[in-house]
DNA sequence: ACTAAAAGGAGTAATAATTATTGGTTTACC
DNA sequence: GGTAAACCAATAATTATTACTCCTTTTAGT
């Protein structure tokens, strides 16, 4: 990683998932970026992605369709993913697991990083 | 749907998700099934987990490395995978979230049908 | 500033999981 | 027995994602 700051295009990838909360596809990104930079490419799009991913900075949330959906928002939450359009939704009311998380760590032995809660149904749009 | 049973593969597919807790890949059904059904094509393996999925009987319970991971236990419980070596564990230990899913579906009016909890980390052979 | 090394990127080709199609076989049911 | 639907293998097609090649830009050390 260069010291100063992250390149223009890896900027504005990661401002564009800080300044929205659809939870954006690669894809998604890379048609909304296209027209500020033209030349812009879809791998370009996923690669920053995977670098954003490890620098922790982002991360992906969901798998919809076939279809990665990534988050800037870092914070321990929830989605909703409706079965019907696809669109994922914070969900940030929720019990806080990190008892859960020491009893399954005793219990099965594995060391748990980190959960991750969808709700899956139909949003108020499509039912 | 025929009247009377699954047919011998769907049959064979579904038995082999039922008998197993390792949550596997359509391809590992494949490859598991095809010293006995030596003319089973993978296709077939995806068009009978899709029909099972329908039927109720089968859901898929995490994506994996890029891959659908299935499982025939339709009672609600979460998951543990490993990071590293890919693999899916059953949890049993969880918090009944009925009354979460009732909130939510007051709070922010979509009609929730299901969730699903999955903890990721190193399971004790990988850490 | 100068330069070698590293990072970033576009464009394209390659992978890999999954789905659709086609054409033939088996089964159910009358 | 005949007909329509279910089923299936084989193959082709799709689609998201990753790898590669070659070029440009930036960084760090002198």
């Amino acid at each position: 990683m260069r010291s100063q700051n992250y390149s223009k295009k890896r900027q504005a990838i990661y401002e564009l998932l800080l300044s929205t909360d659809t939870h954006p596809s690669a894809d998604w990104i890379y048609n909304k970026l296209k027209p500020e930079y033209p030349d812009l490419s879809l791998g370009t799009v996923y690669r920053n992605l995977k670098v954003l991913e490890e620098n922790q900075v982002v991360k992906s949330v969901a798998v919809v369709g076939g279809c990665e959906r990534y988050d800037a928002r870092m914070s321990q939450h929830s989605h909703f993913v409706c079965k019907r359009c696809g669109k994922v939704e914070d969900i940030f009311y929720c019990e806080d697991m990190t008892d859960l998380l020491e009893i399954i760590h005793i219990s099965s032995d594995h060391h748990i990083d980190n959960y991750n809660l969808i709700f899956y149904g139909n949003c108020s749009k499509c039912s």
